[in-house]
DNA sequence: TATATAATGTTAATAATTGTTACATTACGT
DNA sequence: ACGTAATGTAACAATTATTAACATTATATA
């Protein structure tokens, strides 16, 4: 059998097995371990296997590995635009997208300290903020028709101040925002008191 | 077996299980406990697991994902337009959708304070609003083709009262309308289509 | 055929994993 | 609180895998 045979035997068995051992490969291929070894060794280097002791498992390509739970709201199943979205970055490369800061900021309240980076948009220039330093304008007269109640994010506070003269609302910091949008949406402890 | 392998099975045990113990992993995968105690080590660090005393248990309200029920009601089973949905958020990451409000609140009703937020959206612009600050419209002549008694949400009071003029029925708040589905007691199972 | 080159195999040293033992800690019944 | 059984932990031994160096084989080409 050719080495290019073999390496792509390897791949697809790999594939198809999810992983596979070094032992295993050397004797199904009948070639000794090293050779396996300097088989696998390119596939490694280019990700597409990631070697473990003894064996690899196959890499699902990089766009798959970082796990987003789909291209829709992870709080209200909305299609997400990501102009007025609100992006939580949580451990073992997994990402959820909110359609907004209404469900960013819900969300973000929910998973806590779990989070590892929260990532939003300013609302006139599309720059990527940190949700942290950002300003949120809730009670505005300017709807962009998503989640209500509505909060819109800038980057700059004295943006978000001007927005608000011209439009109507309040400027709430990160932490304001989290709370205040959670106590307008929090229901049944409110209902059951009430 | 390989030992990543091991690992991966010993994280689908457990969150399939909840909760299992070290001897009985030791046994199920031919390995000492002391190779489990090493494995589960860095699932324990990375707060994947819980560690208790003989075993480990699964750590809920971690990120890994909105466990969303299914993409049909969780009431009636019809498939769910989310223009017309309800949604329930609940402990653990735990995500309920209704197929209308008319499932949503009898199922709201049902677990009562264990909803942490519910969500519906407005019948004409489609936006999220929170159920307890949305206005009801039941009794209308217009027919969705949802559930019956039908219930239409609705974000602004005056659109709801407007819509009633045209079409009829009866404005409703959150608490008025939870109580009145139920007091109506008709399960949408016995008219849903599918 | 001779020879250079690449591929593969062999061996031994090194490194990683796993198992064993001894002892510490915890849970729980008395 | 105490004693006992179960469980956890650390140290070390045994096993297994990896790596590098070198030997061997196969292949191509003059």
């Amino acid at each position: 059998m050719l080495a290019s045979e073999r390496r792509e035997k390897i791949k697809k068995l790999v594939q198809s097995r999810n992983s596979v051992k070094i032992s295993e490969l050397s004797e199904l291929l009948g070639v000794s371990e090293m050779t396996i070894h300097r088989d696998i060794k390119p596939l490694v280097e280019e990700g597409i296997v990631i070697k473990t002791f003894g064996g690899i498992t196959y890499a699902k390509n990089r766009s798959e590995s970082i796990k987003r739970s789909s291209d829709d709201c992870v709080l209200c199943g909305r299609k997400v635009d990501r102009r007025l979205s609100y992006k939580l970055i949580l451990p073992d490369n997994e990402v959820e997208s909110a359609c907004c800061a209404h469900c960013g900021l819900l969300r973000h309240r929910q998973l806590g300290d779990q989070v590892i980076q929260a990532i939003c948009y300013d609302f006139f220039s599309s720059t990527t903020i940190s949700a942290l330093s950002a300003w949120f304008v809730m009670d505005t007269s300017v709807d962009v028709g998503c989640c209500q109640p509505q909060v819109l994010t800038f980057g700059r506070k004295d943006q978000a101040e001007g927005f608000v003269k011209g439009f109507g609302g309040r400027v709430l910091s990160f932490s304001e925002a989290i709370d205040k949008v959670h106590v307008k949406m929090a229901c049944c402890k409110h209902h059951g008191r009430g």
